[in-house]
DNA sequence: CAAATAGTGTCTCTAAGACAATATCAC
DNA sequence: GTGATATTGTCTTAGAGACACTATTTG
C-alpha cells in the first residue's frame, strides 16, 4: 500500500489535462463634466476603464485590463498584479463577479477568466496613464435594461464608440448572467462588464460602495450624485441625507465659490 | 506583420504555466431529528454532505464533493458533473463562493478551487449513497462566531465528530473570509464550508433561498424551523408569517395527526 | 381537559418617500 | 434681487418587532 509522502512523489500534475487561468478586471469609477452654466450642478457619469489590445488575439480592439494566473500568486493578487502593469492605477479592492469559462470564449484554446470589479475614487484615476500604459483610456458607460430581457451597452469615448447587445440570461443570488448578441469588444468582455455593472448597482442600493468612489473629502450632494450616476435612480436629497447619514462624518471644511451656497465637505465614518 | 490567423496558428498554450483547476461543492440542507414528547416540533439543523476520500491525498478523510475541471465544461457543468458521481444527488442550483487559490493549499501542486454551495431540499436528501458514493455521508452543522472573531466549526454524524478553529479575516461584499488555525478537514475545506454557510446565512435573510431547503409543500412552521436552523435566529411565528406571505401560496391540504390542530400545507409562489 | 402548535389582530416604533420651507452664496 | 444648491423639518405610509388572544387537535 502506497503512503501519502510516497503518493506526492510520484505525483505529476503535467499528466493532466488543464487550462490556462487569467484574471479581468472592470475598473469602475464616476467622472463630472463641465455644464455650460457655472451654477448648475457637473452631470456625473459612470465610467469603465479599457486597454486597447497591442497583440494577438483582438489586436486593436478595447479590452478589459487582466492577464495570465502566475504560479506563486493567488488570483486576487494576479488581477491586482495585472491592473497596475496595463494602467497604472491601483485599485483598492476587488469584488469578484464570477468566473467566465464558456468552452470557446477565447480563440486561442481552453482559457478560462475569473472576473472582478474594482471601485476607484476620484483622487485615483487621475494616474491613468503611464508606462504601459498608453493605451488605457475612459469611457462613459451607458447600460439601459429594456423590457423584453435586452440590454444595450455602450460605451463612449472622445474618439470611439463602443455598441453591445446583450440578452438577459437569468438572475440568481444577485448576480445577473448575459448572452452576447453582439459586441465591439475583444472576447466576452461585453458580458462580463455588464454583470460588473449590475454587481456594482446592486451593491449600491445600500451605499456602502458609493463611498468607494468619492475622494476623501466631498459633499453629500457629490455623494448623492455618484450613487444616481451608478444606480440610474434620482433621489430626493433629504431622504438621500438622511439615509446615509450613519455613514459620515462631518469637517470644519467647505467648498464654496460655485454661485449658490457653500457645501460642507464630509469624510467617511471609520 | 503577424496576422490574427496566423497568430492563432502558432499559438501553443502548452508553453506556459498553467494551474489545474478544481470545483468543491458545499451541499446543505436542514435534516429534522424526532424529539422525545410526540406532540413538539422535531429540532431541525444545518447538515452538509461530506465524502470520506478514498484515494491520496488526505485519504480516509472527510472533503467535499468536487473535481478537476474537464475540458469542454464549464466551471460550474463540472461542478454539478463530479457532485452527481460522488454523491447521486443532483443540485438545483449552483451559488459561487469564490475561488480558493492560496499558494500551498493543495500538496500535489499547484490547484486552484471554485467553490459553489447548492441548497436541497428535503425530497433530495434520500438519494444519497449509491455506486460511488458509499461513503457520503450527512453532518450536522454547528458554526458560531465568537466576540474577538474565533469561529468554531463542528460537523457532526452519528460515527464522528469533525472540529475545525477558524479566524474571521474580513466581510466584503457580503462574503466572508476566514483562515485556517486548525482543522480536521482534508485540504482548506474547512475554510470553504465556513464561507458557505456565512454566504448562506446572509441569502436567508431574505427568506427565498429558505424555500430550497423544502420539500414541494410544507407547513409555515416547517419554514419557519428551517429559516431559524439556517439562521441561527428565532422569530416570532406572527411575524415570519407576514414576512414571507407573499413567497408562498395555500394549498387545499392539511398535516395532521400531530396532537394539535392541524397546518395547513403551503406551495412555493411561482 | 391539558399540551402543543395553528393562526389572527393590533399596538408601537422605525424607516422611507414626498414635499414644504428656510439658508446662503456669486453674479 | 435672482438663480442655484444646502440644509432642516414634518406629514404620511409601509414594514418589523412584540405580544395578546383565539382555534383545533390528540392522548
Amino acid at each position: 500500500m502506497e503512503g501519502e509522502k510516497e503518493f506526492l512523489k510520484n505525483y505529476n500534475i503535467e499528466k493532466y489535462d488543464r487550462p490556462s487561468v487569467t484574471t479581468d478586471v472592470a475598473m469602475l469609477t464616476v467622472r463630472a463634466r463641465q455644464t455650460d452654466n457655472y451654477r448648475t450642478d457637473e452631470r456625473h457619469s459612470l465610467s469603465i476603464l479599457l486597454v486597447r489590445r497591442g497583440r494577438h488575439p483582438y489586436k486593436g480592439m478595447w479590452a478589459l485590463p487582466g492577464g495570465f494566473l502566475q504560479r506563486g500568486e493567488s488570483v486576487e493578487d494576479c488581477a491586482l498584479r495585472e491592473t497596475v502593469e496595463e494602467t497604472n492605477v491601483t485599485p483598492a479592492a476587488l469584488m469578484p463577479i464570477g468566473i467566465f469559462s464558456d468552452p470557446g470564449r477565447d480563440p486561442r484554446g481552453w482559457i478560462i477568466s475569473s472576473a472582478y470589479v474594482s471601485v476607484l475614487g476620484a483622487e485615483d484615476i487621475r494616474q491613468v496613464g503611464g508606462d504601459d500604459a498608453e493605451d488605457a483610456k475612459w469611457f462613459d458607460i451607458s447600460f439601459d435594461e429594456k423590457e423584453n430581457e435586452e440590454c444595450e451597452l455602450t460605451l463612449t469615448n472622445s474618439d470611439v464608440v463602443l455598441h453591445a447587445q446583450l440578452h438577459e440570461k437569468g438572475s440568481q443570488f444577485g448576480r445577473t448572467d448575459y448572452d452576447i448578441k453582439q459586441s465591439d469588444l475583444a472576447f466576452d468582455h461585453a458580458k462580463i462588464i455588464a454583470s460588473a455593472i449590475s454587481a456594482v448597482r446592486d451593491q449600491a442600493k445600500d451605499a456602502n460602495i458609493v463611498l468607494d468612489f468619492l475622494p476623501e473629502k466631498f459633499t453629500l450632494n457629490e455623494m448623492q450624485k455618484v450613487q444616481e450616476a451608478i444606480t440610474n435612480v434620482a433621489v430626493l436629497s433629504p431622504n438621500f441625507r438622511r439615509k446615509i447619514s450613519g455613514l459620515v462624518v462631518e469637517t470644519d471644511e467647505y467648498r464654496s465659490g460655485a454661485g449658490h451656497r457653500p457645501a460642507k465637505l464630509y469624510r467617511k465614518k471609520i
